[in-house]
DNA sequence: ACATAACGTTGTGCGGTGTAAAGAGTTATT
DNA sequence: AATAACTCTTTACACCGCACAACGTTATGT
């Protein structure tokens, strides 16, 4: 069942299918559908209803084939997850023409900032567990962009991953919050303002003595979270890591002068 | 089904379960069994066998109650995924005793050093959504401790929680990696080394024109990451978030003086 | 003491899930 | 023309979360 963990069959049928490498002549009848169809179709309902609604019959009705002839295109549900992943990955897989006159914090925050649209915009992303990598034409892509705004800055190869990773962890980590309002409003009718409001008479019967910094933090940062800025975290993680970056990237300029 | 959003009850109703503030003289017989017992078999299967192993009929049966009688100990399966985030989070909320003599440094790495400790003994956690904190006792302490870790360095109430934020952040990020490994071969039974040995043949059938960063640096990402060091890609993300907090502070104090 | 209301437990059942298995129909190859 | 390979479909199974109703148990109100 659920977001299971996909890589379970075959890893190479996978990679085919990413890669449209089936193309040969076959034998039988010709497919009513093709398989981007189907991942189209996939990702247009985890777009509008979560990647909980995203059913194997659900998928088939909506291409007009019956359930199990899902199966034929799909070897499982796991393997329509990796497709999906890589089938949204297409935009944003090339660089702007002017990345080479931007300096790489100006390149690494726009590769930062596209990434938290992507993710507010396909938030049933964040739901899947961390697997194998996707090794799709368009995730290899973007990650060629990611990788190009730390290229030729005076890191190594192993650092420029390190460095985009990152990135990338940063994103997901603060831009969770973010989506988290809009999912949750949506799957309870209730806001963050709503939600508040019915438990905070609760909250005033617990006893706050063993939380001093949290009970003195909390509604600071609450009242700041509640009037809805969560990227307002992501540009103070961003920051900071960006400042590290530089006084090492100035530390090993200055090792080898 | 499967793992959607907690909060979908009653929000105070939660509370009560998490605090225990329904211990009042309740009429009708006994119950079977302690609410706690049914929080600690449902976390004791996601430990062992992944939160997809977790369904209330399961939990029912572990703790030798019927199917249905799960649901008048807990409201829905969404709260009780909340009960066992609140469950978990019990070690870990008390900080070290020479934890005053440390510096700022020392604190916080030791923070998402445990952290780190944590979800690797829980990788199902990350599977979750993050949906409206859990304001349950365990977590409230533990996020206590995290914030006892920049308390007094120079932040405002803001910033330290915002410290706090990105830590969790590069810590979730940098964990699943390390996650993955374990939960993808208990589940596929193959291991990293034979997945990238099985797909070989098909990668080489790749054109890499378009990728060329990617085909230089992956490799080179992949032969560090293949030798299982994802702490790696943790400690670099973490050095540069504290070099960056530590030139915040550095300015903070200069502007003060 | 007894009726009653509130509660715990249980069995039945509904609509959903992923997918195995088997069969029918279609097409390219032999 | 025969056959092998393919797509599509129907049926079926074991699971899921949980609504509902029936039944038994216990503390309360009279």
């Amino acid at each position: 069942m659920g977001q299971d963990i996909a890589g379970r069959g075959d890893p190479v049928k996978l990679l085919e299918l990413l890669w449209g490498r089936d193309k040969a002549p076959r034998r039988g009848p010709k497919p009513k559908i093709a398989l981007e169809q189907i991942v189209r179709a996939a990702v247009d309902i985890a777009d509008a209803e979560g990647i909980e609604a995203v059913s194997t019959r659900r998928v088939a009705d909506a291409v007009g084939i019956s359930p199990m002839s899902f199966y034929t295109h799909v070897p499982s549900k796991a393997e329509l997850h990796d497709l999906m992943l890589d089938h949204i990955a297409a935009p944003g897989t090339e660089a702007p023409p002017d990345w080479p006159w931007m300096d790489w914090r100006a390149r690494m925050t726009l590769v930062a900032e596209a990434m938290w649209g992507f993710y507010l915009q396909h938030p049933w992303v964040l739901q899947f567990q961390t697997h194998r990598p996707v090794l799709g034409p368009n995730t290899l892509a973007a990650y060629e962009v990611a990788l190009g705004s730390v290229e030729g800055i005076g890191l190594d190869d192993l650092e420029m991953d390190l460095a985009v990773t990152a990135l990338m962890d940063i994103v997901v980590g603060t831009v969770r919050n973010a989506a988290r309002e809009k999912t949750v409003r949506d799957a309870t009718g209730m806001s963050d303002e709503q939600w508040w409001y019915k438990i905070e008479p609760f909250l005033e019967t617990i006893d706050y003595t063993p939380y001093p910094i949290s009970s003195r933090v909390g509604p600071v940062a609450g009242a700041e979270y509640g009037a809805g800025d969560p990227h307002r975290a992501f540009k103070f993680a961003f920051e900071r890591f960006l400042d590290g970056m530089e006084l090492m990237l100035e530390r090993k300029a200055s090792r080898k002068a």
